[in-house]
DNA sequence: TATATGATTGCCT
DNA sequence: GGCAATCATATAG
């Protein structure tokens, strides 16, 4: 296995989007001691659908970010996070559940990359225990919230670097075509009601805007087993 | 300090 | 398909 480093993920986001499909998020998680009957400590998921947020999207906190006379970028509060080192930790509190981002692009650009779902490859034990609510084996790690409740990752991991353990992207060996995945890319995959929202603010407040939701709002990519 | 919001989830019909 | 719980932030006063 190896870990992801900072040049993967100094690209835009759609392209991180797409290249972490199939890698591994690993989380060495002490806190995941006694919690399985081999008190394994290891958590991983295989990615299987990520979203990409660039600058120009209404939706991304970063959006909002001031620019002084020169052009050069003011971002105030979270927003400034969103223009840390490539490779860092972006969590963000939603709805009560935790999400993980990871920043990318070069230095003093925002952009990130959800990650929206994964499939258990190590520790399972440990997150069906941690997802009482979970009723199916898929619905452990199928949601933006599920996967870091599952994993136990939370707000103490804004920030850290995601190349490094504990907490870190990796590869394996793992073919995404040998193992017949199919990669679909959508702009209207995870579509949230607050952008639906936006959108219709913007058709409503601006004549020039098209009532079509615009393809680049976001780019969501997720992958699909072909049976 | 107080109130509104949302990159979600789980349960309902 | 609908709908409400949830709580860290952002925004207002």
């Amino acid at each position: 296995m190896q870990p992801l480093d900072a040049a993967f993920f100094r690209r835009d986001a759609p392209t991180v989007a797409e290249a972490l499909l199939g890698c591994l998020l690993v989380h060495d998680d002490p806190a995941a001691s006694g919690l399985a009957s081999g008190n394994e400590t290891r958590l991983a998921l295989r990615i299987v659908e990520t979203e990409a947020y660039t600058d120009d999207d209404p939706a991304m906190h970063g959006w909002k970010a001031v620019f002084d006379d020169e052009g050069r970028v003011q971002p105030t509060g979270r927003a400034a996070d969103l223009f840390a080192a490539p490779g860092t930790a972006y969590v963000y509190r939603v709805y009560g559940h935790w999400l993980l981002n990871v920043v990318t692009d070069p230095e003093g650009a925002a952009g990130a990359v959800l990650i929206r779902a994964g499939e258990p490859v190590e520790g399972e034990e440990v997150m069906t225990a941690r997802r009482e609510a979970a009723r199916r084996r898929r619905d452990l790690t199928n949601g933006p919230g599920k996967l870091t409740e599952a994993l136990g990752i939370d707000g103490g991991h804004h920030g850290t670097n995601l190349t490094t353990p504990p907490l870190m992207f990796a590869q394996d060996d793992f073919d995404r075509s040998a193992a017949g995945w199919q990669i679909e890319t959508s702009s209207r995959i995870g579509l949230s009601r607050g952008v639906n929202r936006m959108h219709r603010w913007l058709v409503a407040s601006h004549p020039f805007v098209s009532p079509a939701v615009p393809s680049d709002i976001r780019v969501a990519r997720k992958t699909r087993r072909v049976s």
